[in-house]
DNA sequence: ACATTTAGGTCAATATTGTTGACATATTGA
DNA sequence: TCAATATGTCAACAATATTGACCTAAATGT
């Protein structure tokens, strides 16, 4: 009998294919951290610190509740490394002038620089990578990793 | 003046495609590692379980030492997740015949029911992936994931 | 045979991180 | 005015990670 531990819709040897895709989302997601693991372990942040740096980027004004959602962390997981980093003035808090209750999150000229390194690191690597796997492979790498992200 | 804060070697439409790039990376990750992480939450474990049972899984009879390798973890860490798994009769850990020192970890059938399922999980996430975006999308992905996974 | 190295395992102290729930303030909007 | 919203804080607790020390058993080198 053929299978006969596959409860699944594959064969064997798609199934090993399929593997060997989750291994290198996991191998790759790895190499792509630790860059930025290592820039951060420095100065006492971890990846709780860069994923606040890089979304007050990417989104200046960024309300806390649009932060809490985009990160998928609790308010209070959030807020100590965010008092953290207000107090090492890399990012600033201020009142919103539309409403008074919101706050807008921005990066201080220091935070840019440490945000723009670390995410300096993950760009130089990704264009590296694209590079050699040529232009066809990014488009295609882009959408199938969209339909991961979406699925 | 152009790119006056562009301290890298891209232009500023280019910054911001990586930026892209790197956002698919951490929501797919995120969507990738949410199915599992529901099952394992129920019965108290964690991403580390599943490593582990993901490793043990693919390379039956692995050591003790070569699982802290792969998963970059140090021993004390590694140790309390193991004997859980271990106490919960999903993974065995057989004296080797041939060196008396070395462990030879293995999965149990329950434990093997158990990876089954979360890998499963990831395997039926990928497939339709794949099967949405095309066998030479697939396979421009897996060359481009495993140079990032080696450089 | 003996000393050294290797593989595995455990313990304790400590620090970090996350989780839950409660609570407070300021502001807005009905 | 009253309820809802956005933010912020506190405390108690659980889970996790880190460091360093220590131990056994087995293999290996000389």
């Amino acid at each position: 009998m053929i299978d006969r531990n596959n409860h699944d819709h594959f064969s064997e040897a798609r199934s090993t294919e399929l593997r060997e895709a989750i291994e290198l989302l996991f191998f790759s997601y790895r190499a792509f951290t630790r860059g930025p693991d290592r820039i951060l372990e420095k100065r006492g942040l971890n990846r709780v610190h860069h994923r606040i740096l890089y979304f007050v980027a990417r989104d200046p004004g960024l309300s806390v509740n649009d932060l809490l959602s985009v990160l998928e962390v609790s308010k209070q997981a959030l807020h100590i490394p965010l008092r953290q980093l207000v107090s090492m003035k890399l990012v600033q808090n201020d009142k919103s002038k539309t409403d008074g209750r919101v706050r807008e999150l921005r990066l201080t000229a220091a935070g840019r620089r440490l945000e723009a390194r670390l995410t300096g690191t993950q760009q130089l690597q990704l264009e590296s990578v694209f590079a050699d796997a040529g232009v066809d492979a990014e488009r295609a790498w882009r959408r199938t990793m969209l339909l991961l992200a979406e699925g």
